[in-house]
DNA sequence: ACAAGGGTGCGAAAAAAATCGCACTTTTTA
DNA sequence: TAAAAAGTGCGATTTTTTTCGCACCCTTGT
């Protein structure tokens, strides 16, 4: 039913280390300091960039050194990591239907999309029916 | 060394509890020892029991009985669980666009819903452009 | 050159989570 | 109707996580 991929929803993380994860992916790289400010420094500097490299050391992050700092990122892709949570999700809470995720993320009508995000969303549809057209001729 | 800070409103869930939420989630409903079948009866039943109790305590989970045995289901609905956990997983890793995540979920071609889905979807759509022009006349 | 201000690594203590086993109470069932 | 099977509650222990403080190492500005 699902791909199991190494992902931010990968049960292998304990609480901190998925808010880490978290921010790392949703800034693509950041230093110590940012991942630190980004979790409104709660814990301390020192706290965060253990666990930051705790995280390194399981092999869901790395870094490369810019200057004399670090500059972490996720070790699988946004996108790819994405895409893996969001079908794990979709099996948890919609029973697998794409249908019902999609409605959910619409709103009932459809108010939760920007006009030109409806736009796209649409021209993406009309697009996939179009393949499944040709597909099946 | 330590902090205090009254962890009243602990929403973050562990990585069991996570584990064991998702499986409530998938069946709206189950006894400890259908959580503990479907969790692969790794660990003991025992210990899957007392991560229930816990959960409820935390206010996560509810019992009501049936017969002699607890039967446990999500504080939340699935529904509203689902589109909680949806959107957060469209912010972080879709910088909060829908149909970014729409696209990922369908498929560069659409070849990860089938022609039913796709019709649904399609429709939900229309659905939401058609009341989008009418709010705009 | 040399304080200052930042960074890094690491050991260890505190806190939280996860696991079990045991005693005891229903239900079942032979 | 008594033993077996299945539940429940909870104390206690073992593991993991989480949190920090410290010692020490680079840059950088003066």
């Amino acid at each position: 039913m699902s791909k199991k991929k190494a992902g931010i929803e990968d049960s292998s993380l304990s609480r901190r280390e998925r808010e880490v994860m978290e921010v790392l992916f949703r800034k693509e790289n950041a230093t110590a300091r940012d991942v630190w400010s980004a979790l409104g420094e709660s814990r301390t500097y020192s706290t965060v960039r253990k666990q930051l490299s705790i995280l390194e050391e399981k092999g869901h992050v790395t870094h490369r050194v810019k200057g004399a700092t670090f500059l972490y990122s996720p070790r699988v892709e946004r996108e790819v990591a994405g895409t893996s949570a969001l079908s794990r999700l979709v099996d948890t809470f919609f029973q697998g239907s794409v249908a019902g995720a999609v409605s959910s993320l619409l709103g009932d009508t459809g108010e939760k999309v920007s006009t030109e995000e409806l736009e796209r969303i649409s021209s993406m549809i009309e697009e996939a029916r179009k393949s499944r057209e040709e597909e099946s001729s």
